[in-house]
DNA sequence: TTCAGTGCAAACAGTTTGCACCGAG
DNA sequence: CTCGGTGCAAACTGTTTGCACTGAA
């Protein structure tokens, strides 16, 4: 039976949760398991400054939201995105997600964020490979105006 | 007959920085003068540290730079590039280039950045289009390994 | 005389770090 | 007992701003 609720289809559970951290060898604090769950729960990448008010501002100290983000970024589970804000935003690798390159489209209007499916950067990176670059990474986002903002 | 200096082909003369200037409504100060033609003289966009120290730090303050960019941006004197630093870089708009998008790779050991000459995403926006999303910008930005370093 | 341009210092935001403490293993 | 996790405060970086001064038009 399908579970029905409000929250984003990522969504995990505090178990998944505890499971992810032990994969990973990252102690499973109050915090830790807060901040993931979070994270899985939110309709789009979040900044530290979004997590630590919505775990509860004062559960926490911000410094440690930060803490934990550079320890579950190394880790691999979450990435860290530049939205071309100027701070970063943190979304989980889900395991299927893991290989699954990605980019985001941001509403210039109501800051709301959507996933895109797709990324075939191929010709444009023959083309800097011919410039002699290795080992190739890249940035892409867009920003727009959404359907309800317009 | 063809001039033949170490500066990259976009350098401009004083003369040219001041019609610029002018053109733009923009005060000639011996500042934004140095700060124009040190731009041009780049090999690659340049940050406002950068941009200070090459004009020597002494010969004015970093709030003056940083004042400067902001007004020659608005200008579209300049173009502000976010190439996933923690900074911004700025390069000349010159008059060919001023409809030409284009993007960026950077050498992650030297530094170096070179700039691509095409940007084709149309069928990536199709697809953040057909999201609902109008009015579209994007940031695009390639990190490698270059020649000389590998 | 007027006002944009500037220097200087303080204020900011996001992020990092040193240090002391504490609690789970 | 040990050590990772944490709070707290200070430090840091890039950037912005308020204020007073000054020099060119």
């Amino acid at each position: 039976m399908k579970k029905h609720h409000h929250a984003c289809k990522h969504t995990i559970t505090e178990e998944a949760a505890r499971e992810l951290l032990a994969d990973k060898g990252i102690n499973r604090t109050r915090t830790k398991l807060d901040i993931l769950t979070t994270l899985s729960k939110a309709h789009g990448p979040l900044s530290v400054a979004e997590i630590h008010e919505r775990i509860g501002s004062d559960s926490c100290d911000i410094s440690t939201v930060f803490r934990t983000m550079t320890q579950f970024t190394e880790k691999e589970l979450v990435r860290e995105l530049n939205l071309g804000e100027d701070f970063f935003r943190y979304e989980v690798v889900s395991p299927e997600d893991k290989h699954h390159h990605h980019h985001h489209v941001r509403c210039r209007n109501c800051g709301s964020i959507k996933a895109l499916e797709t990324c075939d950067l191929t010709p444009i990176e023959k083309i800097v490979s011919k410039l002699g670059f290795s080992d190739l990474k890249h940035v892409l986002e867009f920003s727009g105006i959404c359907a309800k903002c317009h």
